[in-house]
DNA sequence: TGAAGTATGAAAATACTACTGATTGAGGAC
DNA sequence: GTCCTCAATCAGTAGTATTTTCATACTTCA
């Protein structure tokens, strides 16, 4: 899950950044809307946090090219208590909620939670699969009634192949999704082999069909129908 | 597809070497301007790509050479930041693209192949020749729409006798375009034949006529028209 | 027709990709 | 500190695709 942060105040950035990854998220930093936009350029995100009160140009701009460049990304705006018309115009255009300063960063995780879900399953705190049930809220995995142990990763690669199903996803989509960017080119893939294998066993072992077809020299498919 | 290096960083050059290779270039490499111009006298390149810092000589004369009796080889300029003249001189030239240290390995490759399409179909990213639709950058051929598994060999002779569409390829041509020039002279011609047959199978089950016409005693004519 | 050149299928060799179990090391809990 | 879990790495093996070789059959052309 990947994050960009657009924020000038430096302190309330790097504990935002902080916080987040500690959450797991990858989390990439702006301070400008224009350093913003430039990264929205380069990478797609799952969602955009921005101050819409930055010093450089229009916040409301950048929403609505957001909008319709990258339609899929979340965006919730973030604003000083003053500002109300700027929120307001901010959700009209499309950003998906808001926060007024100051907030507590489990609200923001909360809210960020809130959008993610939004964006892969309609809003679905419950998430079914087949045989498979996911709670998006406590990460918790079933299979028909009996819980399965899952580590966050192993949880991110299962959300990621139920949020889309019946799907080629490259070992890159997958490593992009759960690591953010900065590891999918360069190195092997031993990583996600061995968390694949572990998340595999695991699922197998309870009792679940193998749902997961491995494509030669491309990625997975996930699926339920042969 | 055949590259010279020209760079004096041990380290830079083999692992640019060791990128291209697995780009499925066939790469020769120089760490002087004066051996880099022997082997050009030797041998014709796709594209040389030639570090204008080094010590011996001027690389500028290297390029200005390079432009007179090769002209048709491209030609990509690296230099360290602060040589910015070195750099418009060369762009002045004739060399077709330049970048400035340190790179990106993929930001190379990705010059190497936009000044290669540039060389063969005159930037086109997507290459038509009659039914056949060929992606240069990702490597997909379509007839038609339907796409066409073609291994790597089989793309690259595709792609040399698309770019040479009603000329008559001999065999040597074809087999120093794909493999570099060690092995045209000496062994049988087996592999290619094989290649080709292969080639002109796949084309033809996906409803393409055989455009590939054989001259005997000679090599290939790649034409639409009888 | 015969010799050289070309085509073809199948097998062998090679290179690449995926899977697995074991191990290491970092970080948190106690 | 020690114990634990998890992520990451490694080495070895299995699996699959691609390239090359080879034996054989077929064409072309003098």
């Amino acid at each position: 899950m990947k994050i960009l942060l657009i924020e000038d105040e430096p302190q309330l950035l790097s504990s935002m950044k902080a916080y987040l990854e500690t959450e797991g998220y990858v989390v990439t930093t702006a301070s400008t809307f224009r350093q913003g936009m430039v990264k929205t350029y380069d990478y797609d995100y799952d969602c955009v946090v921005v101050d819409i009160g930055l010093p450089d140009g229009n916040g409301l701009d950048l929403i609505r090219q957001l909008k319709t460049t990258h339609a899929q990304t979340g965006i919730i705006i973030v604003s000083a208590k003053d500002s109300l018309n700027d929120k307001l115009t901010g959700l009209e255009l499309g950003s998906d909620d808001y926060l007024t300063k100051p907030f507590h960063l489990s609200e923001l995780n909360a809210r960020l939670k809130s959008v993610l879900r939004r964006r892969l399953f309609g809003g679905q705190n419950l998430i079914h699969f087949a045989k498979i049930t996911i709670n998006a809220h406590t990460h918790q995995v079933n299979i028909e009634g009996q819980p399965v142990i899952l580590t966050e990763k192993e949880y991110q690669i299962l959300l990621f192949f139920i949020a889309n199903p019946d799907r080629l996803l490259t070992k890159g989509a997958i490593a992009e999704f759960v690591w953010g960017d900065h590891m999918d080119l360069a190195n092997s893939h031993d990583f996600l082999y061995t968390h694949i294998k572990n998340l595999r066993k695991k699922l197998i072992e309870k009792g679940c069909p193998d749902y997961l077809r491995t494509r030669y020299g491309v990625g997975y498919l996930f699926s339920a129908t042969p």
